[in-house]
DNA sequence: TCTAAAAATGAGTATATAGGAATATACTCA
DNA sequence: TGAGTATATTCCTATATACTCATTTTTAGA
């Protein structure tokens, strides 16, 4: 962790951004079992196609997803099993701080003092 | 994972790029060993006094640094000491994802086939 | 109280990013 | 080849983000 370069620390900023947008993080959840057509994906992120398309552009051109054509189709999976380990470690982490820092939040707005 | 609201989601995006900057995550790496002061910060990471205030607010607003003052200084430290395993834990993976897909390319520039 | 140091904040600007609508491209099948 | 489907791309707009410079606020000490 100490000895990361700039432009090292600026490609870890880049993927963190890459997962920071909900979108891509629905895309992510759905690839997780498995990969997906781009219509399906569509389906389940409930976004429009073009918008779908874009997100699926970036996390590819990242190196998170990859993809491989079979007819008219375009079937999407993550491409390193590693980022799967990393998006549950990452999310599961996070959700549970949310989790804690709401309730804290909800205690806080039911008076509870310390 | 698959149980996420639309609100975590976001909360969890929201998260993730308040670390994907990379000013912020040299911040929260010169934290990794303790608390520090604004002006120490500020040395270590080599931006701007405003700046640096700037990125600090917005990682204390997101819950991942915590402050207090003494004198004239403000001393911040990472809020929450698992913020520093999902830190470590991700910059390490990408780190190291990128360092093998940067030979992996200097490999393809090298003429090696497969 | 005046001054200096430390930190935060405001104004303004430039760039990045996300989104939608429309269009282009690629492929399949009749 | 023509129609239809799946996906990608282009153009445009709105919003978000980061940065700098200048100013303000807070505190310590002469």
């Amino acid at each position: 962790m100490k000895s990361l370069s700039d432009e090292t620390l600026s490609h870890v900023a880049k993927f963190l951004r890459a997962m920071g947008e909900p979108t891509r993080l629905k895309i992510l959840r759905a690839l997780h079992d498995g990969e997906l057509t781009v219509s399906e994906i569509i389906a389940r992120t409930q976004a429009t196609q073009s918008n779908v398309s874009k997100h699926l552009t970036i996390l590819t051109m990242m190196g998170i997803l990859a993809s491989r054509k079979e007819g008219t189709s375009t079937y999407y999976k993550i491409a390193d099993p590693n980022i799967t380990g990393i998006c549950d470690t990452v999310c599961r982490s996070i959700a549970e701080k949310i989790r804690q820092e709401r309730s804290t939040l909800n205690n806080i707005r039911k008076g509870v003092t310390l």
